[in-house]
DNA sequence: TCATTGAATGGTAGCGCTGTCATGATAGCG
DNA sequence: CGCTATCATGACAGCGCTACCATTCAATGA
């Protein structure tokens, strides 16, 4: 039962891409030696070099990727997974990175876990697919999953965000502090009846380690933690809308702490619009420092985070990781400030 | 001169990652039918598909999809090229086009030009080496090298953002007509000393094209068009000061047509701190309609795009064509909305 | 009954590139 | 002048997967 072999040679290659083979053909040298001239050019002379370069121009070839990465299983991908992007927040810190990464050659594999564990598990899996060389995701906590895939995962992984013992290296700030340092001044500032708006923290849970540090500082006062959460993300609309939800259910409510900037600048302007005057009948509080905040009159108290700062933090941390080099640090804490305007 | 073909087999797996093959053998079966069971389930009986996504859940496989993509020459990745992240406009359309695209599991691979044609052509040659099924881009203008590669290139191409003939598929909307309505709107309110603000528009080349609607119709109804341009890019900050600029220009100046909301909505605020009534001493109108427009007092009038839509919109039409599907149209105009606030 | 169809599966050969080694050429040294 | 060190280049195999056929076998129909 002998099988047949005889069959004439099948042909593959569907499109006219140019391939290195031809480059390498019409510069007189081997595919190898085009390979270098071309990835690293210290390796050839620099007469191949040009006449390689020269090729690639004539041919107009565009080196495929993805059959260098399967060769070398490297890759210049690099994913950022976030939670949203409708939150600006994510963007800021996606800008931060992407022109890092960008300015070292990385592409970025963008995904969104619409704040979903088991989406961001999918996601990690696909990405891993991808032979990236790093991943980098916002925030701590994944899923069981997810956790086990990326410990056997021998690449660099960068958590950002928040601030704490993760997988592999950290950038981000204390949230908990954050949240003890606004409820502080607040309290400094005299008020003692103070509610706080978050929306979604199951979700953004972020912003419910900044409650637990406002609970902290309030508790250690001897001062009412009131809570309220909405059940939509965040956003000036939804600010607008709490302010009545908070004067319905604590009438006498002097400041309310925000989650985060948009929300209170939402409730700072709707405020105006009923009549209230800001801070005298309510002091309105926020969280990250948007520009939003920073122009409307009066000027929003709230805690200034560096989030682009924390993009490019990270980005160049992970890029001395990439490079070999030991001298990166597992954890940067970049901190935060308080920013007093006339809002508190 | 005989060669040397002796020499033992080369061990090139460096990681312990787990093959397909692997899966195969574990599941009793071939690796081209473990992989049909993979990517084209309806190919295999039910019984071996089960054995083997058990075989993949025990082993904890994870497809190698640069290997699949070499193979298939497909991927399922999609280049979405911007010129800026800082501008929230294209965020918004990547948000769209996001959730539409990750739906039908693909990926975005992101870039970002920084408003330079140049970048932009590095970019597309970096994503048509990863095999990307397509490619999005905002904006009909490239370079000439772009423009070729493009030409040459086989998968479909979307451009969004603006309305016109591109080099495939295209999605956006009337940027000159945008322009005319609003300066339309002014006149029709009775102002007759005009300014248009716009920031860097040699780059930001849709908000010269709105300025050339603009000028249309002031011309057409013989209004001076002054143009103030900023060397900035559009902010919060960058619309306050040009506020004390055009006043310094043209003191006669009864309404301002911005470029877009942050300019916008950035002078709205300078002007009521400085005891300016808005619209009785100085009217003011944006463009995009962001959010924060609508929460200013009085609201700003603007002209409202429809942002995520459009990237919603764009995916979709993208995707029915990648499924062969004959009933995508070459282009859509997603159009926009003039909205009149208490601004003007 | 036997040819015919179709569903399920498998063998082989690449996809286009780079890692690994081998080789030849040139330089450096005592 | 022979010998090693260094540089530039090349041959080969293989990265892990899927396209392309070929094969098997049960179901169908005349």
């Amino acid at each position: 039962m002998s099988r047949d072999f005889s069959h004439a040679a099948k042909q593959r290659r569907r499109s006219d891409q140019v391939t290195l083979s031809q480059v390498a053909e019409a510069a007189g040298v081997s595919p190898i030696t085009a390979s270098r001239a071309l990835n690293r050019p210290e390796k050839v002379s620099e007469r191949t070099r040009n006449s390689v370069l020269k090729a690639v121009e004539q041919l107009g070839y565009v080196p495929n990727l993805v059959a260098g990465s399967l060769a070398s299983s490297r890759s210049k991908l690099i994913a950022v997974i976030v939670p949203s992007l409708i939150n600006t927040v994510f963007v800021e810190v996606i800008k931060g990175l992407q022109e890092t990464l960008e300015a070292e050659g990385y592409q970025i594999l963008l995904g969104n876990t619409d704040y979903d564990l088991d989406r961001e598990y999918q996601l990690v899996r696909t990405f891993l697919g991808w032979s990236c060389s790093a991943l980098i995701t916002a925030g701590l906590r994944h899923n069981q999953a997810c956790q086990t895939l990326l410990n056997n995962w021998e690449h660099p992984i960068m958590e950002v965000m928040e601030l704490g013992q993760g997988m592999d290296l950290n950038v981000g700030l204390d949230h908990v502090a954050a949240g003890r340092c606004m409820a502080k001044h607040l309290v400094d500032k005299g008020y003692r009846h103070i509610v706080y708006v978050g929306a979604r923290m199951a979700q953004d849970y972020r912003a419910g380690m900044r409650y637990e540090g406002h609970q902290e500082m309030l508790q250690s006062n001897k001062i009412e933690t009131p809570l309220i959460e909405l059940d939509t993300l965040g956003s000036l609309q939804a600010g607008a809308d709490s302010l009545t939800q908070v004067l319905t259910h604590y009438p006498h409510t002097q400041a309310i702490h925000f989650a985060n900037d948009d929300l209170a600048a939402g409730a700072l302007l709707a405020a105006q619009r009923q009549g209230l005057s800001v801070p005298n009948d309510i002091a309105i509080a926020g969280f990250n420092g948007l520009p939003l905040g920073q122009h409307v009159t009066p000027q929003l108290t709230t805690i200034l985070s560096p989030r682009e700062e924390m993009g490019r933090l990270a980005a160049k941390e992970l890029i001395r990781r990439l490079s070999g080099k030991n001298v990166y640090r597992r954890q940067h804490d970049v901190g935060f400030t308080l920013q007093v305007g006339g809002s508190t």
